[in-house]
DNA sequence: AACCATCCCAACCGCATACAT
DNA sequence: TATGTATGCGGTTGGGATGGT
């Protein structure tokens, strides 16, 4: 059964806004912020569902929205991220100061997608997909010179300089940060490859002790694997962070990716992410 | 001018996740 | 821990704008 479209449940309104509602909105989040979506248009006096509202607010009625056509710049800058990131399009606005998701997205199914294609810019086999507990503004990048990791196995590693990932809820800081740096656009090719990617330490390239005849690694080195998921209390255990990240499936594509790309110690990942029921064959 | 096809974008829907209790 | 609610995200769509015949 489809679940009835809220709007639907008390008569509100629904479709194009008016420029009476736009302003009715925008003064209110003006004076009033918009801590509460669900109550804001009650309070403001529209007919509307907080739903509307807030997409109405991000969308359009934002003062940090920039108008206009996309610039060149831009538009490289949302191919290649999406080329990267995939269909991300918050974290891609994100980059792009003044620019929504809802825009990037739009821009790139009308006008871009079309160029790559034209191109011939192929998109890759598969997207390193990071863990939105492991993007900020720094961490958007990869290892010098190519298009994936090249890390063979691992055991333990650390990340560098780590810092805290904003909520969801903190979007607009995350562009405000940029804004006040200047730069309209945030070029990828500045980011440093060393924020995101890990330190490894040398024992991260041993073998990993196995059972015999079993093709597993003993419980052993599992117990002994270092995680570097900053917010779990157990950080010897993807799964421990599993509850705590912002996206679990991201987590464990990230892990997925990484072990698969790995040329040491193959069996590990499907192993272990069997462990967790992760049925690795539809990843591969 | 009338019709049709395509483009474009604002807005919607449903699901996933975060948060509160 | 379980459940309910709020919010955010990405895919999709409806309809106006534009261009071609």
């Amino acid at each position: 059964m489809v679940r009835a479209p809220c709007c639907e449940k008390m008569g509100l309104k629904r479709g194009p806004w008016t420029v009476e509602e736009d302003q009715i909105l925008k003064s209110h989040v003006q004076k009033y912020g918009h801590s509460n979506w669900r109550a804001l248009p009650k309070q403001a006096g529209l007919q509307r569902c907080g739903k509307s509202c807030r997409l109405r607010w991000v969308n359009y009625l934002r003062p940090d929205i920039k108008r206009g056509n996309f610039s060149k710049e831009e538009e490289e800058t949302i191919i290649k991220l999406h080329e990267m990131l995939g269909n991300r399009w918050s974290v891609i606005a994100s980059r792009l100061p003044g620019r929504t998701d809802n825009e990037i997205k739009n821009v790139w199914h009308t006008h871009l997608l079309k160029r790559v294609k034209q191109n011939g810019e192929s998109k890759p086999e598969k997207h390193i997909r990071i863990p939105d507990c492991h993007l900020n503004d720094t961490e958007l990048s990869q290892p010098e010179g190519s298009t994936n990791p090249t890390l063979s196995g691992c055991k333990s590693m650390e990340y560098a300089q780590m810092s805290p990932q904003p909520s969801s809820s903190d979007r607009s800081s995350v562009t405000d940060t940029s804004e006040t740096n200047s730069p309209d656009l945030i070029k990828v090719e500045n980011i440093d490859s060393s924020e995101i990617y890990p330190v490894i330490d040398e024992d991260f390239w041993s073998e990993p002790e196995m059972v015999e005849n079993s093709g597993m690694p003993s419980s052993s080195f599992l117990d002994d694997l270092q995680f570097p998921f900053p917010s779990s209390d157990s950080t010897t255990d993807p799964a421990g962070c599993y509850g705590y990240g912002p996206k679990a499936d991201d987590n464990m594509d990230f892990w997925y990716n990484l072990f698969i790309k790995s040329g040491g110690i193959e069996e590990l990942p499907v192993q272990y992410l069997q462990r967790y029921n992760y049925v690795a064959d539809e990843r591969i």
